[in-house]
RNA sequence: GCCGCCAUAGCUCAGCAGGUAGAGCGGCUGAUUUGUAAUCAGCAGGUCGGGAGUUCGACUCUCUCUGGCGGCUCCA
């Protein structure tokens, strides 16, 4: 006879548990895994999150909740938020809590509140720390909609989501001492599991609702220990160390000047790196059947007109008045593209009709987006618009993406897709659009990458594939794009004469593998730490004389490198050998190589790989097969 | 563009109740001739981001402009 007192659960290992009814999932977990029991921040009962503090009284399952699961990391993050709030409505007592969810890195809350200061970042702070200390539970309450309405009366963002809830469910809330929050939760069982939470930042957010108060952002990130979140704020001073602008600075790569607010000037250095990127794509260009062609920086207001970014992006052009006349620097390429296609009559032969160009493209970004090179005002596109009939478009995609990959397995990156779709300013019918998606979607399953669905976030002529790489500091940005195009071509006028003899209007795909030569480059320092493989390098190998008398030997055979094509320099004597060792490392040059009575005598280098320990000896020959060899291959060390 | 913060030598930074500035690195010169992450010495280099105001006097306080940083928004 089974004992009414008692249920059964079952654990995830698959072991039934016989506990008695009411317990909570606390005390079913620290039975089932008394070990781990510390780790458990919450549990799922029944495949549904709850405290720990839930009681169970029906058989069923039961799984932890730690925060190496995305939703127990998410209820840390979430308890964090919660915390924040309690914090600032403690020292600022009028402000308004409107809601706090965790994020990919982290959680926010946002208040209405006047706007905030570090004074009051600090306050925050230390109302946190001795929360932690008195470790004050997260108590779950439930009540009836009307006093859950009564209690938040006075907040009308929390009125709106006492509202959202679903008829007939209870509204629950927290209390955390004596801060109540509406919330769904669950949450850690009390702020002493919080000891490892870190305020980031704050800052004053624009809701998208224009009528709506502007709100302040207070950001962190939770992690369940404080040894958990010194070793966060480890990784992310490294992070900070390897940030590209200050990379750019130190290794002659670029510069900005207030004179020019969001457009680099390239130096030797860089400009080196950017003619290799140029090649790396200029070769796949070739092999692909593109062709390259050039089209006019500034173009009259009529042809922005015509492909509809005059009305979309007006306010983000450059506009210069000449003659009377308003002409705009180029945004994209793709009119000059179309009128290329429009030059002459086309054939059906013809396509797909590819072409690439990589020309400067100014975009009037609002000032507090600039951001080093990831976010310019001038950059270059490594573009190209395909001109293809509608049975071609797969193909061409399906193409394009095993490039990309090729591409950015070359420079050793993790990069993810997003198929974005239609947005709510769009130009064309829908049904083409719903086709459009299709086949961009039909492509990405083709291909088994796994991708990410953006609503609303295609171009407004088409759907696209957008690829992201990350920085650093994990912040996302969008490199290649792949943009499906029925608009332009019709507003164009552009026609090819089909095998049946008839005019039909062809499709442009627009895309970019790299994005622009300034992002990719700007993310690639930043993965790299300016250890850039030797085919990017500015300059591939350093001889070091060890004295005077060896100064001719090197510049010999640094000729003999040039002469491969290599980009090398001699460090003359006037250092110490083990300075120049230093300074070499500090550039980040792939190759030094040294030469001394030894190598001198016996015809070999001593060569140190960036990063070595210590050198190693080699016949001269020998090295110069091993360069071409690396470089050639474009191989990612040294 | 919005909120907050920041701006001192080429770079990284120190400085001051308001009395016109200093270090390290880098650069230049000289000495040293060096064997794998910093040889030594000397010198040059700044109207303290621009403008205005307060003051006997402003790098320092106030305002403003410009640029940058962290977010937000945006990203054809």
């Amino acid at each position: 006879m089974p004992d009414a007192s008692r249920i059964t659960v079952i654990a995830p290992d698959g072991r039934r548990m016989s506990i008695p009814a009411g317990a909570t999932a606390g005390e079913a977990l620290a039975e089932w895994d008394p070990a781990h029991r510390g780790q458990f921040l919450a549990a799922l009962v029944d495949g549904r999150p709850v405290d720990l503090s839930f009681r169970i009284d029906r058989d069923g399952t039961i799984a932890p909740l730690t925060f190496d699961d995305r939703a127990g990391r998410d209820i840390l993050q979430h308890s964090s938020a919660h915390l924040v709030a309690k914090a600032l409505t403690e020292i600022l007592p009028g402000a308004l809590p409107t809601h706090g969810p965790p994020t990919d890195d982290g959680f926010y809350y946002d208040f209405d509140v006047r706007p905030l200061t570090p004074t009051d970042l600090d306050a925050v702070r230390t109302a946190m720390t001795e929360s932690v200390r008195r470790a004050e539970p997260f108590l779950r309450r439930e009540m009836p909609r009307a006093d859950a309405e009564r209690l938040f009366g006075a907040n009308p963002y929390k009125l709106r989501y006492i509202a959202d809830v679903p008829p007939g469910e209870p509204v629950s809330v927290y209390d955390t001492g004596s801060f109540v929050d509406l919330c769904r939760g669950p949450h850690v069982p009390d702020t002493g599991w919080l000891a490892g939470v870190h305020i980031l930042g704050f800052s004053a957010i624009v809701p998208s609702d224009a009528a709506a108060r502007p709100l302040q952002r207070i950001r962190g990130i939770g992690f369940p220990t404080a040894e958990g979140l010194r070793s966060y704020l480890k990784l992310r001073a490294e992070a900070e160390a390897r940030d590209h602008r200050a990379l750019g600075q130190k290794l002659g790569l670029f510069t900005f000047v207030d004179e020019a607010p969001g457009c680099p000037l390239w130096l030797p250095h860089g400009m080196v790196v950017v003619r290799e990127l140029e090649r790396f794509v200029t070769e796949h260009l070739r092999e692909a059947g593109y062709s390259e062609v050039r089209t006019p920086l500034l173009f009259a207001q009529s042809i922005y007109e015509t492909s509809g970014h005059w009305d979309h992006y007006r306010d983000d052009m450059f506009l210069t008045v000449s003659e009377g006349r308003t002409f705009g620097w180029k945004p994209m390429n793709c009119p000059g593209s179309m009128l290329i296609f429009r030059s002459r009559a086309r054939s059906y032969r013809e396509l797909p009709m590819r072409l690439a160009e990589f020309a400067p493209l100014h975009r009037a970004e609002a000032s507090g987006t600039l951001h080093g090179m990831t976010r310019v005002r001038e950059f270059v596109q490594d573009d190209a618009h395909l001109f293809v009939a509608e049975d071609q478009v797969e193909g061409e995609v399906a193409t394009l993406l095993a490039w990309i990959a090729r591409a950015f397995t070359t420079f050793r990156l993790d990069w993810t897709y997003d198929l974005s779709t239609r947005p709510e300013k769009y130009l064309g019918e829908r049904e083409t659009w719903d086709r459009a998606e299709a086949t961009l979607e039909r492509a990405l399953k083709a291909s088994g990458v796994a991708y990410r669905l953006s609503p609303g976030e295609g171009a407004f002529y088409g759907p696209k594939i957008d690829i992201h790489i990350k920085d650093s500091l994990g912040r996302k940005w969008q490199t290649g794009t792949i943009q499906l195009d029925y608009q332009m071509p019709a507003r164009f006028g552009l026609q090819y004469q089909g095998s049946d003899g008839q005019l039909h209007t062809p499709i442009v795909v627009h895309r970019t593998i790299l994005g622009s030569w300034e992002r990719f480059f700007g993310v690639v320092l930043e993965h790299t730490g300016g250890r850039l493989p030797p085919w990017l390098s500015p300059v591939q190998v350093r001889v070091l004389p060890v004295t005077d008398a060896h100064g001719g030997a090197a510049r010999a055979f640094a000729d003999e490198l040039a002469h491969d094509g290599r980009r090398v320099e001699v460090s003359e004597s006037t250092e110490s050998i083990g300075k120049r060792v230093r300074s070499a490392e500090v550039d980040r040059i792939p190759y030094v190589v040294v030469l001394g009575d030894r190598e001198v005598a016996d015809g070999t280098v001593a060569l140190r790989r960036r990063g070595a320990r210590e050198a190693v000896a080699m016949s001269r020959a020998e090295f110069r097969t091993l360069l071409a060899d690396r470089v050639h291959r474009r191989e990612f060390e040294p």
